[in-house]
DNA sequence: GGTCAGGTTCAGGCATGCCAAAATTCTGAT
DNA sequence: ATCAGAATTTTGGCATGCCTGAACCTGACC
């Protein structure tokens, strides 16, 4: 088994940060990409990476990007772990709204010890999945991921259930929230349009999602 | 007002310690002293004493010791906030043991945003007193003291409530579990030795009390 | 094989820590 | 009361981690 060391908040981002790109793009990652997330220089991004080679959490080649390695990859699950936890434990026992959650659980995350972590998630029941239906990593590195389409991809006419909202920007989630639309309603889709915008009968009123709100919602993959 | 900006974890945490070394002895604190509480040689505390005077959080002549200024007061104070509040909800909602609630509380009480550390607050009902007995101070800077004694200072026959119990060390906690002594129980003072140990009939049974047990324990005042 | 967007390296800044050496204050003996 | 040695404190030099801007490479494409 792994050592399991623990590393700084920093490297964790970094972990964090390539993790969910290499899953966004599906492939290496490039330094640019990665300093824009973070919001660093990618003269920062491209110092860090050739520590995480060091530390061997990557496989770096120069000019060509990054790929989290097999140690890389379960340090990544175990920090997202422990935000996902962070979350729904903040939603639960806070009833914190979903829209606060991610920047609160980006700064806990890193100071949460892995014993304590494991008591929440006792406490909470070994959940699955978070506030944003984001699936929560498994001790042992494992993730289940439902399989789940883009809300953009959808076809006018179909009646599709919100699975997953990107926590990334609160702005989105305080917008569907004013919507009424939550996790697991149900979305009549009315009109696709060529901009990529949405228009979608929510139950409580139809409206239309711009393509920046679209891209945020996964529904179920079909039905 | 003040300002109240944020600090790196390392000026929380001197600022900490200088709120409880001068608390404890009552007069300027030194840089020995300082460093040997966080763990850190006096050459390091004095530097970040020259630094915590520039930011105008301490008042500080070289050679003489170091004690909060007004606004470094407010800014202990905030910390001191956090660190209780955190362990008190770890103990109210993850049922943590309170040998483990210092350490927790150390570390996420860096990560703690001032509006979520307020929604812990309003959810345990703006509680006065953490699980050692230690008082809460409050979001206007005012920390109410219960009066108390050592529990070293009792003289045999009387019977005393323990109201506050040192956090600092878990050991000790532990100890305290298990022999079934907790806050609010009272202690019959059997008999108090010259080497400081003090000997106790807890209703669970006589036990004495070495003395690093006895300087962490506080009894009410008076009865 | 030149161009240029993207990537890397270099020099340097800030925060914090350490050790060793210098400065200061304290203490106890005369 | 004084002063030498002990104890404490500060300073200076240096290390680490992470960041930045500027200058310099690379490699993919025309």
């Amino acid at each position: 088994m792994a050592p399991a060391r623990s590393f700084s908040a920093a490297v964790e981002d970094y972990l964090k940060a390539i993790y969910r790109l290499q899953a966004e793009i599906g492939g290496p990652v490039t330094t640019t990409e990665l300093g824009g997330w973070l919001g660093v220089t990618a003269s920062s991004a491209s110092g860090m990476l050739r520590k995480l080679d060091d530390l061997q959490l990557v496989s770096y080649e120069p000019y060509r990007g990054v790929q989290l390695s097999d140690s890389g990859w379960r340090a990544a699950l175990r920090v997202v772990r422990r935000h996902r936890l962070l979350e729904l434990f903040l939603s639960e026992t806070l009833g914190l709204p979903w829209d606060r959650l991610h920047d609160e659980a980006e700064k806990l995350e890193h100071a949460l010890s892995p014993g304590l972590c494991e008591v929440i998630a006792a406490r909470l029941g070994d959940p699955r999945t978070d506030p944003h239906g984001d699936p929560i990593p498994t001790t042992d590195g494992r993730v289940i991921e439902a399989p789940s389409a883009n809300l953009g991809s959808s076809l006018p006419g179909q009646r599709r259930r919100v699975v997953r909202v990107s926590d990334r920007d609160p702005e989105v989630l305080r917008l569907l929230t004013d919507l009424g639309i939550a996790l697991g309603d149900s979305l009549h889709v009315r009109d696709v349009h060529a901009s990529g915008a949405v228009t979608v009968d929510a139950g409580g009123g139809v409206h239309v999602l711009d393509p920046h709100v679209v891209a945020a919602i996964r529904v179920e993959a079909n039905e």
